[in-house]
DNA sequence: CCCTCGAAGATTGTGTGCAAACCTAGGGGC
DNA sequence: GCCCCTAGGTTTGCACACAATCTTCGAGGG
């Protein structure tokens, strides 16, 4: 039962899932007459949604000279990644009591499921991965049942979404994350938060060094302009 | 050298003003002729600030039924407080290593004026701890250096500030707040960041405690109308 | 007496026009 | 040769007007 939405939300949706997906790369350049016309509205529904897609964080905004697709330093990476240390092994041991066996059985087959494509071999497929370890994570973050730390996480999280392929893994990182999420459903099958919350730290950090390590390497060999048709 | 800010921005700020300052109560309704008046400006800036306080958390905004200003629970409360523990800690350990003896003494400095006033007795003021709790926080949070955890708490701090005077704490929690302050400045002496990480643990337990009985107290004796003219 | 339906008023959503600010290219001065 | 300045085109900021939706209030039927 849907209402129909207005069409600064679908300009919005719209705009998000291309940044998100990949199709809009940071610091692409975003005219307000160009984006009405893609969208098939006008300029004011337009200039709402990049209001909001600024407040969100996804884009940055500069009065009088436009909208730009955001970009981010490995600092702010980094401190993304601290962020999301200080927030998920949270959100994890929240989950713990709440987990139903059909949650866990869930939550396993997810897993289990992620290594099977994500392990090498002919069946491999890493892109795959993405919306599998979505959904992994976002079940976890809903078994929390915590709206305000849910919302500060997603807020932090959604910038820095564009780079979350597994390409940059290396065979070894990619391992343990695999075994991570095994370990965490194992964790809350046990009823232990402790350890959940620890594992998850142990993810989070895991990925971390693999994005900084991506990230350094590419701004130190790549200064190419960033700019997109 | 400020540029000339936009009326999308001023409208904005002197909302979030109004919101924050307690003009606006929350709940009351935010109609957008009303506030381009108010304002002198059209409606279009207006629809603009309130877009982005919707995104800020400042006010609630449903479509085709407009934007009010917005309304928490209790559980939203508690929500928060959990937020808080989860973060004002860890930026807190972060301080440590970046305190330098002028950053220490402002803060003592900080902490001491908070308890003269806040002492029981005919100097007690307790409006006036609020800016003073205020600056402590803050500059605790700059000397942290961490732009992104900064941002997350703030974020989720801003909607329920309005809430945050000292009368409803009673002598004891009173008492027990303004030590913490100085006991953090102390920890931050000792170069402790497991100290300090544990008394701002202590310090926001506390304020949850009273913050949490207060707002129950509220809700359940004082069902009255949110509406202000 | 209560419920449902309908019309008028009010409020928000969106398109469009104009003024101001910005970016770029070209010419003149040092 | 380099820098500054100016003129043109482009883009954003804002106001206003109209369309769509919601709310309110009253009349009619059960």
């Amino acid at each position: 039962m849907t209402r129909p939405l207005t069409s600064a939300e679908r300009a919005l949706g719209e705009l998000r899932e291309l940044i998100l997906g990949g199709a809009l790369l940071p610091g692409t350049r975003l005219g307000e007459v160009e984006l009405a016309e893609r969208l098939g509205v006008s300029r004011t529904p337009v200039r709402e949604a990049l209001s909001r897609l600024a407040a969100e964080g996804l884009v940055e905004l500069v009065p009088n000279r436009g909208a730009r697709v955001a970009t981010w330093t490995v600092a702010e990476l980094e401190g993304v990644f601290d962020l999301r240390v200080s927030l998920e092994p949270q959100l994890t041991a929240f989950a713990v009591p709440n987990a139903t066996d059909v949650d866990l059985a869930e939550l396993e087959e997810l897993a289990h499921r992620m290594v099977e494509v994500g392990s090498p071999g002919p069946g491999q497929d890493l892109d795959a991965l993405v919306p599998l370890n979505r959904a992994f994570h976002d079940r976890l973050v809903t078994l929390a049942g915590h709206p305000t730390l849910a919302a500060a996480l997603a807020a932090a999280i959604h910038p820095p979404i564009v780079r979350r392929n597994f390409h940059t893994y290396d065979a070894e990182s990619l391992r343990r994350s695999l075994a991570h999420h095994l370990e965490i459903v194992a964790a809350l099958r046990a009823g232990d938060s402790g350890w959940a919350r620890a594992v998850m730290t142990a993810h989070i950090c895991n990925a971390r060094a693999v994005m900084v390590r991506a990230a350094t390497a590419v701004t130190t060999q790549d200064p190419s302009d960033e700019e997109a048709s």
